[in-house]
RNA sequence: GCUGCAAAACGUUCUAUCGCUGCUUUGGCCUACGGCUAAAGCGGAGGAAAGUCCGGGCAACAUAGAGCAUCCUGCUUCCUAACGGGAAGGCGCCCGCAUCGGGCGACAGCAAGUGCCACAGAAAAUAAACCGCCUGCAAAGGUAAGGGUGAAAACGUGAGGUAAGAGCUCACGGCUUUUCCGGGCGAUCGGGAUCGCGGUAAACCUCAGGAGUUGAAAAACCAAAUAGGUCACGAAAGUGGGGCGGCUCGCUCCCUGCCUUGAGUAAUCAGGGCCGUCGUGAUGGGUAGGUUGUUUAAGCCUGUCAGCAAUGACAGGACCAGAUUAAUGAUAGAAAUUGCCAUUCGGCAAUACAGAACCCGGCUUACAGAUUUGCUGCUGAU
RNA sequence: GCUCCCGUAGUUCAAUGGAUAGAAUUAUGGUUUCCGGUACCAUCGAUAUGAGUUCGAAUCUCGUCGGGAGCA
């Protein structure tokens, strides 16, 4: 339910470099979303990564406090937002959401950006 | 009591819900070595984890011995696995309340050789001679006491000496080479004799000691899939394409790939060599994945003994991070500390620096707050 | 994780250890022009940072900060 497990990342450098590559990809300030449909090799709806710039933030601390919060906000809104949208729809994706914004975000505008972030990924997956 | 400096040790805590990750136990499923899954229990960042500045362990490769080159280190003794680290001491410099205390020191050698010393100044290193002093009719010679300089002027002061002068000689003093006596394991200190007197080695260099190279993306192992390499066997029957002759096969022209040599800035050109189909098996290598390496260690805590100390020996105890696109989190509540407002209840805000990645020993740098000890200063009481 | 290199005016580059750190360009002011441009003249503007060695440091040495490159 609110679990966020290892078979939910993405973890294969194949499907990491293919998903830069040919993904299609959307803003949703202060992430930057990119994601692909894959075939049916994943047991799970869809497999994430997510990722700070090290350029823009050069301690460790902050990166980690950032992903952190990421992840947290993905965990408790998959569900709801992501998971039963395609398993209607009976669609797998790769997903990999940056975060591109000046300053650490406190956590309640990450939680509310992130909704948005995954209505307007449904929205995408529709087309 | 306050303030400053130094050293040592610390660097937020608790509860609930939802998660991540490692181990153990129990249950369930499976192809039962093992894998998957559910529940419970026990754990889950630091004093610097940082910078990667030193030193080691560990691993692979290399390795007769010696020399040269390159790089690093440079007072002594000790500690240590080792160190450019530490302890104790010697010497020099700086500061202070000055026989004492604190801080700093790349602290071997310019008396091996070579080089450099701007500007100013007569002169910046074989001493020379612009003014000056002395001898001399002059030519010339002697001399370095005095001369605005400069970071630095041929050791400083006084006396003798002389035509004038000069370590030329003597006394005292400073630094220094060699050596003797005494103290000390030694650096070195005290005293005597002797040689010498610009600075610079974070200038080249000399001397002494040391360094094989590369770093877990090292390295070892595992079973699969894919393409190609090599070898063996087999099939097909001449095999890039065209043409000619032809049973096999042979000849000629053109195309393409790879390797290599030469010319050219390059495109390219010329010469030489090799291969061109399919299947099976073996073999070694590469890619991606997994396991090991990998967390029990030159480690930590307590005590006793030895030592001035760094540290060592012995005894006892606890052992509990281990991710790999990379965990250690989110929310809510309470407490603690500090600051501000109020000065009774309280309210608001803040809680530093910063995140393990093979492991240790150091160094350096960042840091809110707070504890202990020692010292300096100010103030109050006796 | 490991290794190496570089920081000089706003910009691009110079500078044997020797002093007002130089040149081009930019900026500002002036001359020339009816005005602008060009030209000429003048001025402002810098050694990343903190120490040390030295009489003297952009240069030599060490620490810190920042930037870049390589190893796959």
């Amino acid at each position: 339910m609110y679990t966020f497990k290892k078979e939910e990342r993405l973890c294969n450098k194949k499907l990491i470099d293919e998903l830069f590559h040919n993904g299609s990809s959307f803003l949703c300030y202060p992430f930057k979303a990119s994601w692909l449909l894959v075939g049916d090799v994943q047991q799970v709806p869809a497999q994430i990564l997510f990722s700070v710039s090290k350029r823009r933030y050069k301690r460790a601390v902050d990166r980690n406090l950032i992903k952190r919060r990421m992840r947290e906000a993905y965990r408790l809104s998959k569900q709801q937002q992501l998971y039963e949208q395609l398993n209607a729809a009976d669609k797998k994706i790769v997903l990999s959401v940056g975060y591109i914004g000046k300053e650490i975000a406190p956590y309640e505008l990450i939680e509310k950006k992130m909704l948005k972030l995954l209505v307007q990924l449904s929205a995408e997956l529709v087309k």
